[in-house]
DNA sequence: ACACATATATAGCTGCGCTATGTATAATTG
DNA sequence: CAATTATACATAGCGCAGCTATATATGTGT
């Protein structure tokens, strides 16, 4: 079976766009999911620039300003002056972020656990593949239009 | 290997996040990503009530109104009286709808062809197998609390 | 020193998405 | 059948993500 890849990329925005909000729903603490995306990215990949930060979220300088400043009034990154370059701050997750991030990933799981619960392993596996996937295409290239 | 369920769901959410980003700022029309989503929602599902339409969404109900109201100024969808209950409004995808939201893949598709296309087949028939795994979890529930 | 480039911050806007509440129509019940 | 309660959607008003345009501060090069 061809793939059709105009139907797959449509479906696979869809999807993914509302299980974000079925996730912002189930765990909908007070914290929007851009802090928890943004603090994702920083826990998975380590400490950067607020730049890098920017592109790797896929949002604008500014918006990743704003989510920092949110960030860093909770306790959950830290701005450390880069030695060589005062222009530069680098973001880092604090020890109290990745328990944020950790107590959210679990009340996460809690809620979304009767929907994924009944899934075979197989179907788990696939997920995992599939997370894998995406992840490489949005973390490996530097921006559409590069 | 025995599947992390609270990495599983955390990860997939993160990268859905990002994913919609990305698609957000490829196809980064004038329209917001909330239009395509409720678009694709009704176009693959058919005409529904607005409440279904929330439901299926996962947004609320007042959302679920600004959003036909915008997709109704552009003509992309229609609001039809129900025949026997006066409250409610079915709400339709319209021809032009449907060209819009095919005009939108086509867009989205090309902007992200750089990211998908050097995937292997396998790769992507993981994909689309994501895919109808995550629409069966987001479709067929209630909602979380049911 | 001066011009230009780069990294982040600020200002101001649009629109999503929410809760709380209002309004109109059904359904129910004494 | 009138009064109550439930349902479907609309309105009001808020908070915040995310954007563009622009400012500020620092670095780089001639």
């Amino acid at each position: 079976m061809t793939t059709d890849l105009h139907q797959l990329l449509g479906d696979l925005f869809a999807v993914s766009h509302r299980l974000t909000r079925v996730a912002a729903r189930a765990a909908g603490g007070k914290e929007s999911p851009a802090v928890w995306r943004t603090l994702s990215v920083l826990s998975s990949t380590g400490p950067m620039r607020l730049g890098e930060l920017a592109e790797l979220s896929r949002v604008s300088q500014p918006t990743a300003t704003n989510l920092v400043a949110t960030l860093a009034a909770r306790g959950w990154v830290e701005r450390q002056a880069d030695a060589g370059d005062a222009r530069v701050s680098v973001i880092q997750v604090t020890v109290a972020g990745e328990e944020a991030l950790a107590g959210w990933r679990s009340a996460l799981a809690t809620a979304m656990l009767p929907l994924f619960s009944s899934l075979p392993e197989s179907d788990l596996e696939t997920l995992e593949r599939a997370v894998t996937i995406m992840r490489e295409r949005v973390v490996n290239e530097r921006g559409i239009t590069s």
